[in-house]
DNA sequence: AACTATTTATAAGA
DNA sequence: TTCTTATAAATAGTT
């Protein structure tokens, strides 16, 4: 907008950059005071000038707007604002130690990942319990016992049920001091020392791993 | 700008007003863009509509410019401390850099993983165990445990395995402070002295003080 | 920094 | 929403 119109590159002049960066940044701040007042926008505008000078326009504040926009960003944003929080609080061990941790983290993420891909394939034959257990990671022998504890409990539950089921005396929640009856698998027998139905207890989980 | 000159108060038109916002906050970023170009600016922008909604932008990234703004925001005095602090910055940035990288892998892996593990539990709904576990009788029940067992065996036997690798100077059972091998599980696994991963402590806290 | 000739952005209307 | 157009605003070049 002017005499002429402008080519949309680089100025090269550097005293003519200079002057059209300072009209310019202090129109776009009017346009964002603009759209705040006409619309009741909340903005933060962050500026860099090419020589490293910073300029910041912020309706009604700058910075909460910036959090606010990092922290409901939890892609990236989040995490980079905490790692920053901990360079400004924290020393460079710290770091360090976080790193570290992050190291690890994509270590065993890695390692879950190809340990996932191992069962997939051999599900595709047989059951992934059957898989080659010695190719899985820690990652994995983890996920697993999830499995396992989830499977225990299946399998806890069923128990229990058929034993209420064949001792019709007993409501389930007798004897169990409150307790769910599904917790009942992971106590001592207090009831039926003498039944007949598995010991649904020795799937507990101490002793599964 | 426009058939009429508009008063400078909030837009009381409900869609009026996200109209001219919707106009107004393209044109803003095309101003913003303008700059960056023109004058090599580097320029982040983020708007929150009166709905909540955010937009954003950045040129060249929004995140970058926004956390170098927010960590350049604390001011220090001595001019001895902003010397120690720049070389800090320096050696942080290629922290951060990296960390950033790192974040990225670990997302990408957590992707994946979690990609194959749909896949699996897609596959599992073939398999034996995953079926209605109620339906299975005492007999069922009884191998179940059996197998149970051989694999937590199975699982015990390479977690010890992957742990002895990982740790090469430790022989079975030091260290372990009489807990079974298994708990190793429970803790979080070594670095890994082999990974392909350069080293966090390339970054040490000498070099940067 | 102030002044304008022009370009650009956009308010209103379709 | 998108396009058109009359007009307000921004600003390039100049002083």
């Amino acid at each position: 907008m002017g005499r002429k119109k402008t080519a949309c590159t680089k100025i090269l002049s550097k005293s003519h950059r200079h002057v059209t960066f300072s009209k310019r940044r202090s129109g776009l701040f009017k346009k964002a005071s603009d759209l705040c007042t006409l619309c009741g926008a909340e903005i933060a505008i962050v500026v860099f000038s090419p020589a490293g000078k910073v300029f910041s326009f912020g309706h009604p504040n700058v910075e909460p707007i910036l959090d606010r926009f990092l922290t409901g960003n939890p892609k990236l944003g989040s995490k980079k604002h905490q790692l920053i929080e901990a360079h400004q609080n924290a020393n460079v061990c710290e770091l360090n130690n976080y790193l570290t941790r992050i190291i690890n983290q994509v270590e065993a993420e890695k390692k879950y990942g190809e340990a996932l891909d191992h069962m997939r394939r051999a599900n595709q034959r047989q059951c992934w319990w059957e898989a080659p257990i010695n190719e899985l990671g820690l990652h994995a022998l983890k996920q697993l016992r999830v499995l396992i504890e989830e499977l225990k409990k299946n399998v806890a539950k069923q128990a229990n049920k058929i034993f209420f089921e064949s001792t019709p005396n007993c409501s389930p929640y007798m004897e169990m001091n409150g307790t769910e009856y599904v917790e009942f698998l992971e106590s001592k027998p207090k009831v039926n020392a003498a039944s007949t139905i598995p010991n649904a207890y020795d799937f507990a989980y101490g002793d599964l791993l």
